[in-house]
DNA sequence: CGACGAAATTTGCACTTGCAAATATAGGCG
DNA sequence: CGCCTATATTTGCAAGTGCAAATTTCGTCG
């Protein structure tokens, strides 16, 4: 195996510079990236159950919830039990969440492009569409009932 | 900016599933993702600073400070104070973290290659090339001191 | 040669993380 | 209707993590 042309390798690099580029605009904003992300899904895709949440930002459940508390805590979201199953707990931006989010969208769009620079459109493209195959791929196996 | 194919979001997801579906593997070996980045890097790049460490593999050098005592404590690798410039801590694999390295990496070769399934040799390249070039657009930019 | 600032690594501390167990609610069955 | 199992979320606990400060060694200048 060729480390240096590892995917697993090549892409842990590339999200953590992501990470740490990102960093300067997120530390003025008050807030890590584990927020931004669960903000930036949410204001995506509106309204979401925890667990869902979970799935889209790849947060693990436990954790997620209490990122949730923090997020709570700084007014950017709120809980509430679901009308129909009240086993769910459905998260939603605040105001203040979403302004908080809509801030921040610019500076992200700005690093995407700084990464991208060089590239074609169509380069680019194939990028996220190999992303997205290489993660569809890995699809866990759903370990049929014993 | 349309999240479903933003960059860090796609890749962010890719790498925690690369750490998901690996994770069985690693636990079989009794070792945990981190471990097994520093160990291959190890294994590609033969002994290193802990700094050098650190840079390859994009983990936090107080981080790693640590993890090389766990590794340490492990017998997977060895500590010394570098003969020319005893700043420097060079770590150098034992030859249990050789051997456990490379009992790890048709396994990692697989996973690779469960991930670019479908994909023809000619798309893998260009995704292993375009995560290359996003990477190094990124490189910090060294603030020229003030 | 001795003091001083720079470079490499480690450590104190406060906080985040994930696993497994606990809790809360649903839904089906006798 | 009450019990039992499944689903959704939260929490106890034992690590792991990053920042900033401390430590160790180096190289240079007076």
């Amino acid at each position: 195996m060729e480390l240096d042309s590892y995917l697993p390798y090549l892409v842990n690099r590339l999200g953590q510079r992501f990470v740490s580029e990102f960093s300067p605009s997120l530390a003025e904003a008050g807030i890590d990236v584990q927020i931004w992300r669960a903000l930036s899904v949410l204001h995506r895709h509106g309204d979401l159950p925890v667990g869902a949440l979970s799935e889209l930002t790849s947060i693990n459940l436990s954790t997620l919830s209490r990122l949730i508390g923090r997020m709570d805590a700084k007014g950017l979201v709120l809980r509430s039990r679901d009308d129909a199953d009240s086993r769910t707990v459905n998260v939603r931006l605040t105001p203040e969440g979403k302004r908080a989010t809509e801030k921040l969208l610019p500076e992200a769009t700005a690093l995407e492009a700084r990464a991208t620079a060089g590239l074609s459109g169509s380069e680019t493209e194939t990028l996220r569409r190999l992303l997205l195959r290489a993660y569809a791929n890995l699809e866990p196996a759903a370990s049929v009932a014993a």
